[in-house]
DNA sequence: CGCCAGTTTGATTTGTGTCAATAAGCGTGG
DNA sequence: CCACGCTTATTGACACAAATCAAACTGGCG
């Protein structure tokens, strides 16, 4: 297990085990970056009564289902989840990769079927929250509105980020900006930023970058080779953050 | 103008000229596609007082600016807009295209601050939704509610089609998409879905498809000497539409 | 221990980019 | 209305990054 705690906060106190579904939104370690950030005590009490705690998937699991009727949309607890479509030729494409703290499924919502299928990178234990329910609640809680509206919102905006990416940037620009994506967001969890396991597969990388595998392994061989990685399969140590910032060429 | 009407749907009616901008969402023909769709009478009213009919754009003029602070969504009367962001190299995206009946500026939610820019690619009449004013009244009203997180999902799903799109289609395949999906639009506006006019430049297709001006040229071309189009600059003509759908090698 | 999926590395091909030159539109002003 | 100049579009020749094809290696799991 790759989730050694590199920093702890000062104001986060890590309560509960990562695959525990009896805990609360109250008490999840997560609840500063997760939907509980945008509500007060009271509020959060609601919220937690429609939350549903679902018991651990397993790798490989299918958490929803292209074009199934969409009922919740899902907050990642622990683990790694992997959104994708399947194109008409049966190939997929790989969308997202969320962890924990994130929230996904929002795109069933325009035609309330999954535009999209979700499936466990590895064990993971997930929060389905019924969107009919949220809604509802979020008519009375201008503040949990507002949050969603931002969620979606901020979605739009990654999506345009691989957008860009996927126009405009090399094999190893893209590299390095994924790579550079899973350090900050394991920050913001408080884990190593330079020091971590990857979840997902080069397969699903290579799908993820519009790249075939063989290129992913041949950039990552090449920033190994430069210094700037250690690649042991699928532990990455960033030795030389700046150079990969430097090589994503990318604002933001 | 381009702007020959190739069926009227019995259920429409044309009132108001394309770029009056005293007309109101009540009497806009777009009003079945557009935000009042979701609405009725007595909701409409209220939606009327916070929409902003500001003077038509002048081609290539800016609508709102990327960084800059976030006040409206906007929705498109007549006339066309690219939006766009800015890599940290200063090359352009165009991360979509918004034609009339269309809302853009969604993605200006999140961080409070335009994501994107965004700029009139012909002449265009255009209306501004305060984002606050309509919050506060979606709280009120659930359809509004339930329409707004649908048109951000949508948002979503299409960038993720466009992402898809980048990652796995060959040249001809991106730009037979990019027509097949003008000419959805144009239909569902009661449009030609055959013959119609491209508002934007080659060096926007190529951009919004992540293929050289060139290699756009050149696949009009081999379109043309296959008989699947017609192509006079900038005005088109599908003359095989199965052989463009076929082309285009997408779902959806 | 042995198998199979996942990964790495090498040789070759190919689609699209780049560079370059010409042609066609389009707005401006005489 | 035409002439001019500038922007946009087309076409060709060549280069190159990444795909494809092929083969060997690795590691995890039954």
């Amino acid at each position: 297990m790759s989730m050694h705690l590199a920093k702890v906060s000062e104001d986060t106190i890590f309560r509960s085990c990562d695959h525990d579904y009896k805990v609360t939104c109250d008490t999840c370690r997560l609840n500063r970056i997760c939907i509980p950030l945008a509500l007060n005590a009271k509020d959060l009490e609601q919220l937690e009564k429609i939350v549903q705690h679902t018991k651990p998937m397993q790798k490989n699991e299918l958490l929803y289902r292209e074009n199934t009727p969409f009922q919740s949309i899902y907050a990642v607890r622990s683990g790694a989840i992997k959104a994708f479509r399947t194109t008409n030729d049966g190939r997929e494409q790989v969308t997202g990769f969320y962890f924990p703290g994130e929230i996904l499924g929002m795109d069933g919502i325009s035609e309330d079927r999954h535009a999209s299928s979700a499936r466990a990178l590895e064990t993971a234990a997930i929060c389905a929250i019924p969107f009919n329910a949220l809604e509802k609640l979020s008519s009375t809680m201008p503040n949990l509105q507002r949050h969603l509206f931002q969620l979606m919102s901020r979605e739009i905006t990654e999506d345009q980020l691989l957008i860009t990416l996927l126009s405009k940037n090399s094999a190893d620009e893209r590299v390095a900006t994924l790579l550079l994506s899973i350090s900050r967001r394991n920050a913001r969890r408080h884990l190593s930023a330079t020091h971590f396991r990857l979840p997902m597969s080069r397969v699903d990388i290579g799908n993820y970058l519009g790249l075939t595998v063989e290129t992913i392994s041949r950039v990552f061989s090449r920033m190994q080779k430069a210094g700037t990685l250690r690649v042991d399969n699928k532990e990455i140590e960033i030795m030389d953050y700046e150079a990969l910032h430097h090589g994503a060429n990318l604002s933001n």
